[in-house]
DNA sequence: GGAATTTACTTCGTAAACGATTTAATCTTA
DNA sequence: TAAGATTAAATCGTTTACGAAGTAAATTCC
């Protein structure tokens, strides 16, 4: 461990590659949905809700980690468009329920084959894929955890 | 090798981890250079100014892998903020050299230390952090190389 | 040397993303 | 039970991202 960290090229940031991967990736996404309409994000809510089932937007929130104030402007895109459904709670009428619909589930089915050819792309066995996975989940529960030291300096934009 | 693909958790996916771990990273980033408006995408371009010295926004596009459309707009702002000089080229008037002011050293100096403390909160070895790099990116290469199967659906958002 | 093409950057429209604030419903508690 | 606190979503303002289309300078090629 040298004491030079800030001279290594962007390359071998570890920050950069998660950027630049996660950018790579939503365009693959983007180009294999193209024309439905579909994005990463709204894909990921649908797998979601296809595999919990019903969840208001809080725990949709906690179940994708975005933030609720993002998912509600998405999810009415997607009501509007007929993946999913949302229900005002009846018991509790600040919640609102999400469903996936029936054809939000075709959706998904014709969704499955662009996903899997972005898989086979990637290039990775079962197994390698399971443990990059759980590396970086690993990472992104650290940095989550910490608080960083804050940069001292007056504005910058 | 199952086959039912799809029916993996969310947490056992590359793409989602991925995509979970850049926005928390992002986070982090936001939270430690705070109050001074610097954002992760600036500091990677005033980085990239640093280390490879000054450029036309094209190159620069390249050298970090966003495009000139995004550049752009966030370099005006930086440019306004006194980070970087952007300068016609005399040669080719088509061309905007961007150049690291010394302001924008001392901001990359001051920023240090809280990029340090994030690489610090990924709890990885300087061998893991290589490994994992070189990692992402052979990924993102074979990703970006590759073209997907497109979805075959009418519309959807 | 002038038209057609290419190149470099900009602008436009749209999609996420998030913190901060707001609104409305529910719950506490005095 | 009415006032205050909490909670769930929604709204607002800003940043980043990209494809597509526009503009202007330089290059190619008759």
């Amino acid at each position: 461990m040298r004491d030079e960290p800030d001279f290594t090229a962007l390359e071998d940031h570890v920050c950069y590659q998660t950027y630049a991967l996660d950018r790579a990736l939503s365009r693959a996404y983007q180009l294999a949905f193209s024309e439905t309409g579909l994005t990463y994000p709204k894909y990921v809510v649908l797998l979601a809700l296809s595999q919990h089932g019903p969840m208001t937007i809080s725990m949709l929130s906690n179940k994708v980690g975005v933030e609720t104030n993002t998912l509600s402007p998405l999810l009415k895109k997607m009501a509007a468009h007929g993946g999913i459904s949302r229900t005002r709670s009846p018991e509790d009428e600040r919640q609102v329920m999400i469903e996936i619909t029936p054809n939000g589930r075709k959706i998904l089915d014709a969704a499955r084959p662009s996903v899997q050819s972005i898989y086979a792309s990637m290039d990775l066995t079962e197994a390698e894929a399971m443990e990059l996975s759980s590396t970086l989940e690993k990472i992104r529960r650290s940095v989550a955890g910490a608080d960083p030291d804050k940069m001292q300096m007056p504005k910058f934009d």
